[in-house]
Parts: C-alpha cells; sequence; structure tokens
DNA sequence: TGACAATGGTTCTAAGTAGAACTATATTGG
DNA sequence: CCAATATAGTTCTACTTAGAACCATTGTCA
C-alpha cells in the first residue's frame, strides 16, 4: 500500500512498535521458558515477589491480565505450587495471592537471572537513546489513552 | 523492587514499552471489531489487499503470524467469504491466499476508515517526535534481534 | 433495614498463540 | 536417478486472551 503510507508516516513509526514489541517478546518468552514458566506466569511471580501477597483485582491491575486470564494463570502456578490463594480476612468477596516458599525461591533464582538477560539486549543502547526513547513512548501512550477514552465516552452517549 | 529497577534503568522504558503496545492493541482491535473482524483478521485482509494473492509463507512473514496460527486465521476468512486458497501452479506444496470480490471490498471499506481511526490518536503526536520515536524504536529492534541471534547460535553449538 | 447497585472472582466461549509432530511435495548431491 | 534433505501447510496440544454471563458478598441510600 504505498499510496497509504505517504499519506500516514505515522504507519512506519506504528509498524516499528509492533516488531520492536514482538521481538522484545520472543527474546524474553525464549528465555523464560527455559525457567519453566510462560511470560504471564513470570509476570505474576514478578508481582508477587517481595510482597505478602495482594487480591486479584490488584495483581491483574499490575500486571495488566484481565480477571478472566488471570484466572487460569493462577490456577496453573497453584497447581505447580508456585503461589496460593487465601481468602480476605477484610473482605469475603475478594482472594489474596501470594508466593509459597517454593514460589518464592523461583522468583529469587528467575528474576534476576531473567534481568541479566534483558540487559543483555538493552545494555547496546546507549541510556541517553533509551531514556528518549522512553519519553516518546510516555508521548504516544498519553495520545493513545486519550484517544481510547474519546472513543469510549462517545460510544456511552 | 525498588532496588532492581534503580539497578536497571532500561526497565522503566521497557514498562513504557509494553503499555505503549497494549494501549494501541486495545484502540486498535476496539476499532477493527467494529468492522467485524478481529486483529489477526484485519491484518491479513490488509495485507492482501491491492495485491494478486500471496503464499502462505509469504502471508505468515508479513503479519509476523507464524504458520500454524495462520492456518487458522485463513479458515475463519474463509469461512466468511473473505479470501480464498488456491493451490499454487509452480509448486505442488504451497498454497496461494487471495481476497475474493466480497473481501476486496471489505478492504477498501475497513482499511481506510482503519487508518483514519488511528490518525485519531497518532495525529496528536507532533511528527518530529514521532520520527524521533521510530528512530529510538529501530535501534532498539536491531539490539534485540542482535541478541536474539546471539543466543540461539549459542544454543546450536 | 431492606432493596438495589457495585465489586471481586469464576466460568464459559471464540479466538489467537507458539511449537512440535506430521504429510506431501520439491530439491540436491552422489 | 535415487536417497537424503528441505520446505509448505495442516494438525494437535497447552496456554493466553478478552469479554460476557454469572454468583456471592459488600456498600449505599431511601
Amino acid at each position: 500500500m504505498p499510496h497509504s503510507s505517504s499519506r500516514a508516516p505515522f504507519l512506519s513509526a506504528l509498524r516499528e512498535l509492533v516488531s520492536c514489541y514482538q521481538a522484545f517478546e520472543r527474546y524474553s518468552a525464549h528465555h523464560i521458558q527455559g525457567l519453566g514458566l510462560t511470560p504471564p506466569q513470570f509476570d505474576v511471580v514478578a508481582t508477587l515477589g517481595n510482597t505478602v501477597g495482594m487480591t486479584f483485582r490488584e495483581l491483574g491491575e499490575r500486571t495488566l491480565i484481565t480477571k478472566g486470564t488471570l484466572t487460569g494463570v493462577v490456577d496453573r502456578l497453584e497447581l505447580k505450587e508456585i503461589v496460593t490463594r487465601k481468602g480476605s480476612p477484610d473482605d469475603g468477596r475478594s482472594t489474596l495471592v501470594s508466593l509459597t516458599r517454593k514460589g518464592e525461591k523461583v522468583f529469587d533464582q528467575a528474576f534476576p537471572a531473567h534481568v541479566e538477560h534483558l540487559r543483555g539486549a538493552f545494555g547496546k543502547v546507549c541510556s541517553k537513546e533509551l531514556s528518549t526513547l522512553e519519553q516518546g513512548l510516555r508521548t504516544l501512550n498519553a495520545a493513545l489513552s486519550a484517544a481510547n477514552n474519546d472513543v469510549l465516552t462517545r460510544e456511552k452517549k
């Protein structure tokens, strides 16, 4: 589509965003699977690490995993005896998820190893460029959120 | 994990990359679903638009959908009579996928509409910042590809 | 206080995802 | 020319995904 990309130069930035994300996912997932976890499972373990546990709601907000999905991810981590569920004493509706002893060992081993693995790629990019990139992503993020809110409120009407 | 992020400043850029991608996906998917397609289905239609069709292999390379997944996506588009499969005359192994008449109509209607929708978000970011962002993403992409190749060749040995 | 709304999790469905095993057709090197 | 090898798609499995419907509990307010 030659004419459309010349009319819409942002499409090439977009393509780059998507392919960058996918490249990161590939690089990251490959390593995580070597640790015996899937990427969402690792995400949950990394989020629970060094905490006393948290509710499904909070866990979902931090990992950006929707609640329907989260149930399944936590199920499988529970099967592996890496996390446990415990009813909240304060609120009969909510469930607290936390790492088991075994889960903490997994965290202590996997988390630093994974950060090191990532450094293997990100370390090649100079920190100045990285912070420029971060700034640009923030701007785009804000534009996307705003646009998304526009659409949603327009639909509500 | 307060100490880890201070030791690894790239993690905050990474977080921004992931959340930016997800925000884009949400914004984009929402609109695409209003057109009666899923995001991968739209991707395939957009890739086949204004072409005479292509093989699964080529389609997979362009959309970044792996072949096992692509079979299912094309199946569902075929059910909707948006694309057709046709055995390649040159190579008995490969299959050509192309838009049907109806598929072309869908493309002509959906593609420009979607680009406009995206412009609603990206248009808010000035083009200078967008091209800086694109450049940063290219750099990171290159670093990720290189690191990934390193890992793969190391494993082959 | 008692109906009604909001919230937290689970379940269900349709789809996408990667990766491995499989089948059929090419290609290549001896 | 034929055996080994590579390539193209399909199938299968385990998992993730979002979203909707659902259930139980909690909060609100009349």
